[in-house]
DNA sequence: CTTGTGATTGTTCCC
DNA sequence: GGGAACAATCACAAG
């Protein structure tokens, strides 16, 4: 049933998807998720498989089992890479919540979640 | 031309 | 804790 909900819960969100380009400035999007992350690459090679198959919509079907057929070891980079921009993202909906958060006044310093550290060389993209 | 939908799952958010 | 909306994508439909 994709009867995802007709009414949600919370209230601010009643937002109802005006225009596709109307969306807040300010509002920064969601990070994919694993999912969408492997999707990514799953789509382009999909289509070098299926070159017939051009709709997303199969392909997305298609990838929701072959996602379930992965191992956490395989969807392993596909949370990591997740979580990280998750980490990203978490900062940008806090100044989206709270744009000055602690330019109050004497506000010294309280939160030191600052996870800059980039030292994971798995990257290695470089 | 423009806009939405359909389909996948995951994630995230606010009350 | 829960419930609800939205993230990419891309062909196709309808007005």
């Amino acid at each position: 049933m994709k009867a995802k909900a007709g009414s949600r819960a919370g209230g601010s969100r009643l937002a109802v998807k005006k225009s596709k380009a109307d969306k807040d400035p300010n509002k920064p999007k969601r990070p994919p998720s694993a999912f969408f992350v492997f999707m990514d690459t799953f789509r382009k090679e999909y289509r070098e498989k299926h070159p017939d198959v051009k709709l997303a919509s199969v392909i997305g079907k298609a990838g929701g089992e072959k996602w379930k057929s992965l191992s956490d070891a395989e969807k392993a980079p596909y949370n990591a890479k997740a979580e990280k921009l998750k980490a990203e993202y978490t900062k940008k909906i806090n100044a989206y919540n709270n744009p000055q958060a602690g330019e109050a006044s004497g506000d010294s310093d309280k939160s030191k979640s600052e996870v800059n550290d980039e030292d994971d060389g798995s990257e290695g993209d470089a």
